[in-house]
DNA sequence: GGGAAATTGGAGTATCAACTCCAAAATCCG
DNA sequence: CGGATTTTGGAGTTGATACTCCAATTTCCC
């Protein structure tokens, strides 16, 4: 965000990318206060000189992992919602995010979840960083659901920031479940579910 | 769940619990990993000997804080979902669970899923314990929706099981997004979401 | 090539957190 | 009452963790 990177060497690109890669994996699957800095340089393969190099402290460490992941899930989310022409795209939208879940074995749950879940009550900072990368999530939802709408695909008495919200909320009690659980279904379930309510919103006529 | 409180005079007893409500309260406000030993003996008004007497150590005393807000949110559960006769009712159910979230100004979000997100990848026995508490509130949730659909209040062809599920994320979801932005609205809108689904699939003619 | 800047190595410190220990005081029960 | 048991007080220990420091080495740029 602010203007990082001021002179940076190609190799010290990469060991700034290494750390965060590893921070952001270990936060990931044992949270942040369990994520020792120690942990982050071995799985980084740094010495503590090196890390204290690019980042003054643990603090800012937090808030490059959080800024990492908010890009990575908005670019997958951009991927799947940028084509969003029929109720059929959102079927493969919950396809991408069960495949993910799958591959990870159903540990670390949402990436912006789980640190939300994490800070939103100790870190202030965090939780305004995180509460703007839900915002631009939401944000992306709704778009797709209005051109959806303007196309006729979604009811014109539909309210698509409502069901933005509850799409989102949907897929994060998924994912949250889905982890508790160690299983993919209830991921499926409830995002199908929110599907099912705007296929039903737009034909209510089903036989 | 085994036999604890063997010979616990009622003072012991009243010490065990005040300890046990503290860790509770510090755990959901921040975390279980930033919440130390001396922050309870502190919350709590005791002293080191006195929670070493009563808890082997942490684990144990995570163990006790998870069956302790298990307790409380069935129990709060329990009372709005033995009565649900109709689709209002799950409009009181709603409230209820935006109000208790309103009173504590959207601090901790759900005591279980909280601590689900915090545990799920770090301890498996909390783990286990934690997805237990979310099968039961699953099941009296798909238990109501039941007894809806025999009283008819509910389509015949619905899935009370599936939608059991999608409510319990939308809950979660919508608490994690309250939780984030600090206001109540998510929740309130993740949950009518799904009422409103409900209402749809047994109404599928509304005006 | 050569000086400046960026990058790296590794030992060291200060603090904090979990847990221990022993003995004193209160409480129970027969 | 009186001995056994439970409960409590508070200092102390051990290990871990975030962070520091200085010098060596590599890389950049002219």
């Amino acid at each position: 965000m602010t203007e990082t990177a001021r002179r940076l060497t190609p190799k010290g690109q990469a060991t700034h990318d290494r750390i965060v890669a590893a921070a952001a994996r270990l936060m990931l699957e044992q949270g942040v206060a369990r994520t020792t800095i120690e942990d982050i340089q071995a799985a980084a393969g740094v010495s503590p000189s090196q890390l204290y190099h690019y980042f003054p402290g643990k603090d800012a460490l937090v808030t490059a992992v959080i800024d990492h992941q908010t890009t990575q899930a908005l670019d997958v989310q951009q991927g799947c919602l940028e084509r969003l022409d029929t109720i059929d795209s959102l079927g493969r939208w919950r396809d991408v995010m069960v495949n993910i879940l799958t591959e990870m074995h159903c540990v670390g749950g949402c990436p912006l979840g789980s640190l939300a879940s994490d800070l939103s009550d100790s870190d202030p900072v965090a939780r305004m960083q995180l509460a703007g990368a839900f915002s631009r999530w939401q944000e992306l939802i709704r778009e797709g659901l209005t051109e959806m709408q303007d196309r006729g695909e979604l009811a014109a008495d539909a309210n698509p920031a409502d069901l933005a919200v509850a799409m989102l909320a949907a897929v994060q009690g998924g994912l949250l479940l889905s982890q508790v659980n160690r299983d993919p279904a209830p991921l499926r379930i409830a995002v199908d579910t929110m599907i099912d309510h705007l296929h039903v919103l737009t034909h209510p006529a089903t036989p």
